[in-house]
Order: C-alpha cells, then structure tokens, then sequence
DNA sequence: GCTCTGCGTAGAGGA
C-alpha cells in the first residue's frame, strides 16, 4: 500500500538493535491525506506488481518510520513537506496503525515537484554545480551544439532516415548557431559524421543478431517519483543513452548512470520492468576496439540493481526538499573533490562575489551589501515563480480533464483524425475539435498530446502547427491525439535567474552604480531638435540620443511613445550605432518596429533590420525581417552581425544566440510590464539604455507575489527623476475623454495634443451624425446604468444592454469593426462575444493595452459591491478609460460603482 | 478571487 501525507512535526532519527544488527531509523510524523473528492482523484501507478496500491485514507495523524538509509531523506523532512511511501507496512502500534517502509519501498519527498533528469545528473556531480548551473545557464559552446547534433542524428536513424540526409538537414537547422560559434558545415558534417558512424554501425550489429524494438526521444513524467526527463531511446525497454565525449574507461560515468537510472524509474512507473542500462561513448569507437572480435565497441550495458535506483530517488529527494525550501546547496551536502572540478575558479568566483558558504570556498571581494540583498531577495523572487511553475506540472494529474478543460489549461474531446508520416521520421496528426471550448493552447507551443491522459496514456510532446476548427501537431510518434495539455516551462524563470546573475556578477560597475543609484545617470551636449510640434517628445529623443547611462520616458496613452522610440532609434542609427529594440511581447515589439521601419525608409538598407523570434511569434508582415536559424552558418551569421538594428523580446534577448550580440543602446518599450530581471535581460546587451513606459498602466503579471511585481522602470523614474520625461501631449481622445484619467493618474498634465484632437467626436467619421443617437449617447463620455443579475464573473444583463448600443451605434452609421468592448473577466469577454457580431472586438482590459478604438464600450460585470483585485488595481480601469478615441461608454451598476472613492469620481465625471 | 505572455522541450559536454 502506499501512505502519502504531510510531515506533522518534528521527525526523530534513531539506531536500534535489531536481529539483523545496527540499523537506523526515522519516526515521521504524518498527517494523512484525506481523499476527499475521490471522483476527481486516481491513483498513481505502482511499481508494486502483486495488484492496484491502496491510498491510505483519513486525515488523521500517524507515525511512518523510515528505515535504513530511507533516513537520508528523512534529514531533510521538516512539517508541511509532503511524504510518499510506496508499498508500505502497516503495523499496530498501541492500537494506533502505524506504517513502515518494507524492502520493496521507495521515499519520495514532495513527490509533485516534477525534478528534471538532467538536475539529478548535475547534482549528482556536485550540488554546488548543480546552483551553478541554474544560475548561470550553459553558453554557446561547439561541444555542446555537436552533442546536440549527434542526438538528432541518432533519432532520426532509429525513426528510419537515411544518414547523410540527416545530418545534411541536421546541421542546416543550427545554421545561426554554427556561425556564431565560427564553423563551417563541412567541418561540422565532417565530425558529426564520424560520431554517427559509430552509432550506425552498433545499430547494424544488433539488427542483424536480433530482433530489435526501438523508440526514441520519448519524454516521461513520473507522478510517483516526481521525475521528468526525455530518453534519448529505448531498447526493448531500457533505456540507452548516447554521449559524444570522451570516456576511455572501462565502466560508464556514474553520472551518466545515474542518469540512466532515472529514465529506468520513469519506465518502471510506465509499466516497464527494467534491470539494465545502456551507455553509448560514440567517440569511443576508434580507440576502443574490443582486442577479440576487432569488433567496434561504442556501447556499455549495465545493470541497475534496486541499490542504484533507490540511491536516485534519494538524490532527486535532497534537491527537491532544498528547492522546496528554496535553500542554496554549498557542495558539502555531495563528496565530489573540488581540486579536481573544472568549474572551481568561477564555483569561488561565484561564492565570493555574493558571500555564500561554499565547500570550494571563496575569492575575490564581495559584492557590496545592498546588491548581496539584492541578489537574495530576486533569487526567492524568481524561485517563488519556478515553484508555481511546478504547481502546473502538478496539476497535469491533479485535476482531471475537465477541470482542465474549464481552467483553459486543455482542450479535450478531441476527435482523432489521421496520422501521416514525414520525412525525417516524425509524424504529422490530426484531430477534430468537437466543442468550441478555448484553451491556453496556441500554435507554436509544445503541449502533451494524449490518447487519454497527459501522464498515464500513451502521450507525446507535439508541437501545435495549426489550430482551427482542426488540429495539425508533430510529433516524434503517432498517437491518436484527443486530448491537449499545456506543458508548462521553465525556460523564462530560468532565463530572468540567468538575466539577474549577468547584471550583478557580470555588469559593469558604473551601470550598477546607476541601478543602485550611487551614481546620477549623465548625458552628452546635444542641441538638434528631432522634433519641432512636440517639446516633450523632442526632449526625450534629446535625452535617449544623450544619455550616457540611460534615458527613461514615461508615455501616457495615446502620447506618441511608439512614434518617439522610433525616432530616437533613427538618430542613433544615423550616428552609426548599433541598437536593440525591445519589449515583453511580441506584439509589443512587432508594433514598435512598424513604426521604426517607416522612420528609416530612407536612412539604412532594409536588411540591416533584422527581427530576432520565433515563426508563431511574429507578426505576419514582420515574418520578411525574421532571422532564419537555419541555413548555411556563414550566411546566417553575416545576417545577425551586419543588422545595425536588432529587435527581439526580452525572453529572446536572455537566448544563448541573443546573449552573444553587443550592442551601443537598447531601447526597451512598454517597460512597465517587465519585471526587474527582464529588463536586465535586454539592457546587459548594451552599453545604454532607454526606457519606456508608462507604471499608470498594467505591471507585469507574475504568478507568485513578490518582489517582480515592480518594474525597473518604476525604480529607476524615483530614484532618477532628472533621466526621465513624461510626453503630456495626447494625440488619442476627445477632452472630455482625457479629463478623468489626466487628473486621477497624471496630476492633470495630460494634454490633448492638437485643438482638433480635443474635439474629435463621432461626427467626423464618414456618415454619422450624433444627431441620429439617443440624447445619453451624444456627448463623448456616457454612463449606462444596469443593476447586473448578481454573478459573480459574468453578467448576462450588461451583455445584453451592449448589444443594444453595438445596434443603436450601427444604426447611427457606425461601422461595427470601429467599436471595442471592454470586461475585467474572461468569463464576461465571452457572455458579451455570445452577444454582439464578430466583427465587433471584445476583450478584457490587459490585453487591450496598447491599441485604441474609435468607441469603447467598458462592462464592469460587479453588482451590489466592488470586491475583487481586480478592481483594486486602478491602473487596469486606466487602461479601459483611455482606449477610446470618441466615445466612451461604461456600463454598469452605480450602486456597486460608487462604494469605491476613485469609481465614484468617475461616476462622477461620466454623467456631468 | 482575477488578469496572463514568453520560450525550441530537455539535454547537449568540458575534464
């Protein structure tokens, strides 16, 4: 049976005699987990074959003792870790039922926290490298692009392609990345070839012996160990692992074992029976024929005992408690030699710098005081974000298919259409979609595609091609796709860790002494106007083409920050810089470089302007500047290095490819929506930067509360006043629009630009007239009062009073692709779209940032009271009030509106 | 409680 419970208190490890001599022990405290809702609930698979495993159930507290080194583990238990116990004793005790771990049990410690292969290899190694390794992230290297290499090539050889074919296209994809790192694909090919030749010639061997069963790269998720990880293949169910360096020992590494080890338990758990391993050293070839035969010798079986597999588990539950608690391992809790690590210089570096305990020790002086606590506090910070990360790992088995389904986290009931293969070996499928449910799922994710169950069936990680009214993914393997899961990464947690390393360890010391305001950023002389109609803007161009350090330019909607980065971009590059252009998202970055383009027509050629991303991710008619990965590596190169403008997300910016460019400036928009350490990710590239944005209107959006929830930009506008200028100038709303936002979250500074502008109203479009509208809707900012029918997140009332003002506007002539509504709430988004025409664009607040409409129509969806964080923020209702150009209509119920000092002045404000 | 974009996945190797 296995006992799965929270540690209830404090756990006391002792050694008593028994028959069998000395052992030891630990007495845990245990609070059961109760299974409440048994119907959304199943049990994890066993490894226990005699039949289906019982989950003890209950919540009452018990005593679980932990036998041998299963106490190993119990060291790092501390209250409120979860503890599971497979194949468990029950005993009694004092008449109270106890339980203890038997020979054929495992311990796993926080068993939803889904471990990667890969940490346990590193921490096995050493748990200070393992932090290293997080931290730091892995460069662009040779060695490490050419082990990638291999690997495809050894997929797409057991999924059937032909050899040169493969490396040929192969290599072809890791264009960018070859040119960068200086190589030609004839030296490339040539090396890739001759490590894949040892690969072929072993599968030839076995061909011929036997009859082989073979799957590649297939990624698995343990929901008992907590392990996840992709084998590079399967041989008739054990696990072989290929590795392209060096070992001229007789054995295999132990890491490399522990790595096998690892994918063995993910095969156990996945109804296989596994007892050896094997390690394929394809450099070995040449140097180690087997004296006999004169046979070629790449491969290394082995064989897995329990010990091997259970020292794993052991492993994955030290990181995992350490990562839980959000400690820092010092290297002491492993027994590698450090004189004999070759990252000991940068492991002393590291400590030193940030003053961390360490078993290398340290050099070098520390990092003064307050970036220390810098460090410290964004480093819990972002881990905060990597455990919510893991919360979604977890949720892939503790939820079931609907309530994923209702969380947009799946689209399920799929309908399987056909799978069709292509070449290169992968597969091409196709399913149906049966309802109109909406999910997170967009094309270019990964997802878990499944015949079933994201975990227990048969699944794969597939890519979405298309997504309509039907599905195209590929995938390495053909399942009968009817069900979609959102698989969850790291990779952006991982890339803001690796951004806040470089600015601390790797800055420079005068922008740090910028970011920590020891120093006043300073600006160069310079007495061109850029500008002429527009003093602020001139002033920020002015302070951006100036600025020493940096610039920060805070654009309130509608003030032009969009035109005026573009010009400032056009100066620099007129000076012969080189300049990055970035922002959190991709739309954010496509509209920037719109407006950039048009600016330099006539100043650079239009391949100097290059658009680092990923195909989904870029807009259509940016897809022409898109930097292609692949292609010859000389050319690819040629083409990143001669751009004089490169423009790229801020997750881009922290790619290995992006982290290689240096740059003179950096230009950062909507740079409120960042966290610190994403900005930094954009700003380490260059020499300066500029910021710009507008901490009136939406902040980033994190998972954790924490520290990431202010930007740089707001820091740095406080503690630099004097590098900042706000554009006052409006070229968007009607007056009487402006006036609420200009007051409330601008100091009534917000101006319109141009008397015409302050004027504009519905009767300038071409055939309507006011005069034609109910008396409420003629003046530019109304209020439509609806009591709400009392739901929580939708509201059916207010849905229906919009489609009564998105038909009296039609029928003043207004076109309807001219109106936009406006809900706090998803659910509402889609009560109102049920409601309106198509053509009509609905959407919550955050995602209509940054674009404007002639009317906005704003639904509140809140009856008898304002509760909700969602209205606590007021720069979400800033958003929705500034959106319009003419018209501005608010729906809603007064009585819940007027419970709020800021919703009361705008009550205000609308109906005077 | 609610809003929700990114990212080649995880792993590739050095000595």
């Amino acid at each position: 049976m296995h006992v799965r419970g929270t540690v209830a208190g404090d756990v006391e490890v002792k050694s008593v005699s028994t028959s069998y001599g000395e052992s030891d022990l630990a007495e845990v405290p245990l609070r059961l987990e109760r299974d409440g809702d048994e119907s959304t609930r199943q049990e994890p698979v066993s490894r226990d074959t005699a039949g289906q495993p019982d989950i003890v159930d209950g919540h009452e507290t018990t005593t679980v003792t932990l036998w041998n080194k299963w106490t190993e583990s119990a060291e790092y238990l501390e209250p409120g870790l979860e503890l599971l116990v497979t194949n468990a004793e029950e005993k009694e005790y004092r008449g109270e039922t106890q339980y203890s771990t038997t020979g054929d049990s495992y311990v796993v410690v926080e068993p939803t926290f889904l471990v990667n292969v890969t940490s346990i290899r590193n921490w096995v190694e050493c748990p200070r490298l393992y932090f290293l390794n997080k931290l730091s992230g892995v460069p662009l290297n040779y060695p490490v692009v050419k082990g990638t290499l291999v690997h495809e090539v050894f997929g797409d050889l057991l999924r059937g392609r032909e050899l040169e074919e493969s490396i040929d296209a192969r290599v072809d994809e890791r264009g960018l990345e070859l040119g960068l790192l200086g190589e030609t694909a004839e030296s490339v090919t040539e090396d890739v070839r001759e490590n894949a030749k040892a690969i072929e010639g072993w599968l030839e061997q076995g061909r011929l012996t036997e009859e082989d069963s073979w799957r590649s790269e297939q990624l698995l998720i343990s929901e008992t160990f907590g392990i996840r990880g992709r084998a590079d293949a399967i041989r008739r169910g054990a696990p072989v692992e290929l590795k392209t360096g060096k070992n001229l020992k007789k054995v295999p590494r132990f890491k490399d074992k522990v790595q096998a080890a690892c994918y063995a338990l993910l095969l156990e758990e996945h109804g296989g029976d596994v007892d050896t391993g094997t390690l394929l050293y394809t450099k070995n070839s040449a140097l180690d024929r087997n004296e006999e035969t004169g046979d070629l010798t790449p491969a290394k079986d082995f064989s897995m005992g329990d010990g091997l597999l259970k020292f794993v588990v052991r492993l994955r539950n030290e990181l995992a408690a350490m990562e839980i608690k959000g400690e820092i391992p010092t290297g002491y809790e492993g027994s590698a030699k450090c004189e004999y690590c070759f990252e000991q210089d940068t492991c002393m570096v590291v400590s030193g710098r940030l003053d961390q305990e360490s078993k290398a020790g340290q050099i070098g002086q520390a990092l003064p005081e307050e970036e220390r606590e810098y460090f410290d506090r964004f480093y819990r910070a972002i881990e905060e974000e990597r455990r919510e990360v893991h919360r979604e790992y977890a949720k892939l088995w503790e939820q079931d298919a609907q309530e994923r389904a209702d969380d947009d986290r799946a689209l399920i009931d799929l309908e399987f259409v056909e799978k069709r293969p292509l070449e290169g070996g992968r597969w091409e499928l196709r399913a149906r979609r049966t309802s109109g449910a909406n999910s997170k799922i967009r094309e270019g994710d990964f997802v878990l595609a499944s015949d079933g169950h994201p975990v227990r069936g048969s699944s794969e990680l597939a890519i979405i091609e298309r997504l309509d009214e039907e599905v195209v993914l590929t995938a390495d393997e053909p399942v009968e796709v009817t069900r979609l899961d959102v698989y969850p990464s790291e990779l952006t947690t991982d890339r803001l860790l690796a951004a806040m390393h470089d600015a601390l360890l790797k800055g420079d010391e005068r922008r740090k002494d910028i970011l920590f305001g020891r120093a006043d950023p300073e600006f160069d002389t310079v007495s061109e106007t850029f500008i002429d109609n527009n003093a602020a803007q001139n002033e920020a161009v002015t302070k951006a083409v100036s600025a020493q350090d940096c610039a920060l330019i805070h654009g309130p909607p509608g003030t032009g920050k969009t035109y005026t980065i573009a010009r400032a971009i056009r100066a620099m590059v007129e000076r012969g810089e080189r300049v990055l252009l970035s922002a959190f998202t991709n739309r954010a970055v496509d509209n920037a470089l719109e407006a950039l383009l048009e600016q330099l027509d006539d100043v650079i050629d239009e391949d100097r302007v290059v658009r680092v991303g990923s195909e989904s991710g870029v807009r259509e008619d940016m897809q022409s500047y898109r930097l292609e990965r692949s292609g010859d590596p000389e050319d690819r190169l040629a083409e990143l290095q001669n751009a004089q403008v490169v423009a790229a997300t801020t997750a881009t910016c922290g790619s290995r490819v992006m982290k290689e460019q240096a740059f003179d400036a950096a230009l950062v928009d909507e740079a409120a929506q960042l966290t610190e350490p994403g900005t930094c990710a954009a700003i380490n590239l260059a020499e300066r930067f500029v910021l710009v944005g507008d901490h009136e209107q939406l902040p980033p959006v994190v998972r954790a509360e924490n520290d990431l929830t202010e930007s740089l930009f707001e820091r740095l506008v406080d503690l630099h006043p004097d590098a900042g200028v706000m554009l006052d100038r409006q070229y968007r709303m009607n007056q009487r629009i402006q006036a609420f936002a200009s007051r409330e979250f601008y100091d009534g500074e917000l101006r319109p630009a141009e008397p015409e502008i302050a004027a504009r109203t519905l009767d300038d479009l071409e055939g309507v007239s006011r005069a034609e509208l109910p008396d409420e809707l003629r003046d530019p900012v109304a209020f439509v009062d609806v009591e709400g029918d009392g739901s929580q997140y939708t509201d059916g009332e207010e849905a229906a009073r919009i489609a009564d003002l998105v038909e009296t506007y039609e029928a003043a002539g207004i076109n309807r692709t001219d109106i936009g509504v406006i809900a706090p709430f998803r659910a509402q988004v889609s009560e109102i779209t049920s409601h309106v025409p198509d053509d009509v664009s609905v959407d919550t607040v955050d995602r209509f940032q940054g674009s404007s409409q002639e009317i906005i129509i704003v639904s509140f969806t809140a009856t008898g009271s304002l509760e909700g964080p969602i209205f606590e923020d007021y720069r979400r209702i800033n958003v929705a009030l500034t959106r319009p150009k003419r018209a501005l209509v608010l729906v809603g119920d007064s009585g819940a509106l007027a419970t709020d000092p800021v919703y009361e002045r705008m009550l205000e404000w609308a109906n005077g």
